[in-house]
DNA sequence: CCAACATAGCTGATGTGTCATCTATTCCGG
DNA sequence: CCGGAATAGATGACACATCAGCTATGTTGG
């Protein structure tokens, strides 16, 4: 029961301008990605992940891995995807559970259309009023904020099924 | 018609570290105030908002400001605070067209009892995990990257409303 | 073999964000 | 003092995210 640390006022302006930043940030991405390419972010970095692999294929588990999302956020979003053409479902044979996630012809050209005029806006916004040791910089701490989610994810500190161990009764 | 520059090898993690990170970290966020005040983050933004101010009031215009949200999305939200009763709007005498948001008692007491653990974990997921530097730097590049959003809005690169020669002082 | 559990994935309800559009008031130049 | 423009704000439609809960298949220890 400490005392309660609060932010000092280089945090607290640092916070802000953090969680401020990037609100706009990605506002103006999205906002440039839909004029351009008809996509959100969010399809973009679907369609990129599923772009990067040789065949154009995933399974839903591999691509929930690779952005990090919420299965169900991505399960819905896919579901949309699907309805505008931009990928296609296919069953598992190897697992009667699975499914496959394809990449569809109009989605591949969605992504190759959008991505110069994304890159490019990235880099404007973003990258070029930026040093090399900023981003260095950047990337490390994203790691190693990542790196701790992680690990306070796996022990105790947050979701937990509730005491598992120590039943009273079994 | 210049050749495409793609983001190099490290960018291209940074970038998507960032990306990730953040997600991540605010979905911690979101869910810890949820589970332990009810609140989203967002909530917990425009409460500390306004309770930042001598009387716990401000215009809708000035939180829209203080938060850089969407005019809309601020006035969806704040109705749904207040169906929940932590704001309250009342009209505004000075202005016939104007509002006021107040903070209610339930609002001030859900931002009170909040702040705490919401900070903590703030410290626990971020702040613990870098160094005083790291901070700085942060702090730096997201005024950097938030000036630079700024000026390419107002000048032709973005969303401009032909003429706009007319600053509200204030 | 089979009961318990884990994994893969989907869905409906509900809260949230964005866009376009609407009303009402105020400001300002002629 | 009047008409057009800017400002303050709300709203409906729709896309999106999260949660809880569901089905179905695979895996494993007894």
């Amino acid at each position: 029961m400490d005392a309660i640390r609060w932010l000092d006022d280089g945090e607290q302006r640092a916070w802000r301008a953090y969680l401020r930043m990037h609100g706009q940030l990605t506002a103006r991405l999205n906002r440039q990605l839909q004029a351009e390419s008809g996509l959100s972010l969010a399809d973009y970095e679907v369609l990129v992940h599923l772009s990067e692999t040789p065949d154009g294929r995933l399974r839903p588990f591999e691509l929930q891995r690779g952005l990090s999302w919420e299965q169900s956020r991505l399960s819905h979003h896919l579901t949309r995807m699907q309805h505008r053409g931009l990928i296609r479902r296919e069953g598992c044979t190897e697992d009667g559970r699975g499914a496959f996630v394809v990449l569809t012809g109009a989605g591949r050209r969605a992504v190759e259309a959008a991505a110069p005029g994304h890159v490019d806006t990235v880099r404007k916004l973003f990258f070029d009023g930026l040093t090399g040791d900023q981003i260095t910089l950047l990337g490390q701490l994203s790691t190693q904020v990542l790196t701790r989610l992680d690990e306070s994810t796996e022990d105790g500190l947050a979701v937990r099924p509730a005491t598992p161990r120590h039943v009273p009764g079994c």
